[in-house]
DNA sequence: CTCCATGGTCTAAAATTGAGACCACGTCTA
DNA sequence: TAGACGTGGTCTCAATTTTAGACCATGGAG
């Protein structure tokens, strides 16, 4: 019951019902849903920061470690194969001695930094909000 | 070597640039990031999940279970718990025997409707890209 | 009296992640 | 000539996180 009025919805949350209707139309199964295959990957705690430094220049493997000093090189390897495999960034072998493997976003990780730049300031404009919200809300006695 | 040319970027590129260097320049602790820390609980695999059945309308508990049938009770409790905790949504308790409990984005919760959208736009136009990247590489001998 | 639904918590098992040893190779230092 | 170092990883084992599912107190319906 309740149904949605959508009069008077801000655009995006007017989307977003949209979309999830659509999503809940094709007997929506969350686990097979492809965005958030997708979204997933996002939210992999590493890939965000490893596209952040690519996003600079390209990176060798051993840069992207120095650059992210707590990331594990097992971890680092991970993150980097699956956004290759994702097409999201390319993997180039110099024959050297040793050899010297460059990481640089494909045209397809370029196009993630719009939407990345715009949650991360996002999260630089609310974190204030944020830190406050968390600061009241241990400070009552539900901590 | 190999300074930054910063003409000629595109925009989103050159803020994430400017945000890096910042962030460097504090001897960016990436552990103490501050915007890392709001990215990460998004990244929480539940986290935006939950904000987008809750953009839908206020849930209650066994609601949101209903909507995300694979979250498992416990990650439902402290997903919830946290994004509570953050001031992204409110807990209404109503003292109806059973007890019900209400659950709803706070304006701070709809103020991330906005990128989260784009994020997911994002993912929808260029999922096509990704999963023929996807398949293209496990087909290669690197599978 | 029994079963259901409410909003959770608790425990034990399964999955993920982290720390760090290890590797082959060549080069640089002593 | 012997070590040590840096390359890009992989491998193993331990620590952490997530899951599945039992459990709880309460009250209403049958």
């Amino acid at each position: 019951m309740t149904g949605l009025r959508r009069d008077n919805l801000p655009t995006a949350q007017m989307r977003l019902v949209d979309l999830f209707e659509n999503w809940s139309a094709g007997e929506f199964d969350p686990s097979n849903c492809p965005v958030r295959g997708i979204l997933d990957r996002l939210g992999d705690k590493w890939t965000t920061l490893v596209v952040i430094v690519l996003a600079q220049r390209p990176h060798r493997f051993s840069a992207v470690q120095r650059a992210i000093p707590d990331i594990s090189k097992r971890m680092l390897a991970q993150t980097l194969r699956d956004l290759e495999r994702d097409g999201m960034i390319s993997r180039q072998v110099y024959p050297t001695k040793p050899p010297s493997v460059e990481y640089r976003l494909t045209e397809l990780g370029q196009s993630l930094l719009d939407p990345l730049v715009n949650l991360i300031t996002w999260a630089e404009q609310r974190r204030p909000n944020i830190e406050g919200a968390r600061a009241a809300y241990d400070a009552s006695d539900r901590a």
